[in-house]
DNA sequence: CACATATATTGACAATCATCGATGAATTGC
DNA sequence: GCAATTCATCGATGATTGTCAATATATGTG
């Protein structure tokens, strides 16, 4: 979708109070979605977690597909998505691509759900 | 799906600890999704903000349906989703269908994303 | 250059979902 | 009891999505 590129997770972080304190406009809404529907969903929430808990705190591919029981294709489909949110960073290097958390993006759209 | 009874959301709040502190197990992998699934949309993350907003702390369909654009049978639907995720109650008094948000919900998921 | 490995992309398919109109159920007021 | 109002449910439809097999791309190795 367009949204992402219009409202990437960086921007989010600043662009509201928390969706309890004050009405959401319509865009708001838009983009947190989009933020959120990256999220939800089993596979990504373990990639996110695995990444986070492997050495380095970079994990390729390769690291994923077994693991988590699902096929290359879907794993580096679900690392794009990832990646698009603005959740991960990709780095290849040779012939594998690392990835890594982005520091804070769970952070703020945490905060973005928190009420205190 | 039968995930919800299995773990709706107050059960979450105990589950496990942050996705980035330790792996996520199949399990609460799903359940997290699910509860983040009911989030991952424009219209009900706006429902839950109108419903904070409101007089009261509450709101019925009524309320809702003008403000967001959207009928009556789909704002129903919506309602639907948050009440059966655990983030919406909801008290019939005479015709109407009042909904409250319930009190640390929708902070227990965001303590499951934030990293601090 | 040929080959092997790691990853990305494409195309297809089944499943899920957001939405609406029509209808049903419950309550209030006359 | 009847009409009006509020909300829930049903059925249908178009759009999105998760998944995989097949293929393409890129990098390293001999």
């Amino acid at each position: 979708m367009t949204l992402t590129e219009l409202l990437p997770i960086r921007d989010l972080q600043s662009c509201c109070a928390p969706i309890t304190r004050e009405p959401l406009s319509v865009l708001n809404a838009e983009s947190l979605a989009v933020s959120l529907k990256a999220l939800a969903d089993p596979a990504r929430l373990r990639i996110l977690s695995m990444v986070a808990a492997h050495a380095d705190k970079e994990a390729c591919v390769c690291d994923l597909t077994e693991p988590l029981g699902l096929s290359q294709p879907t794993v580096s489909h679900h690392l794009k998505v990832l990646v698009d949110a603005g959740y991960l960073t990709r780095s290849k290097r040779g012939t594998w691509a690392y990835f890594a958390i982005v520091p804070g993006s769970l952070d703020s759209v945490a905060g973005l759900l928190a009420t205190v």
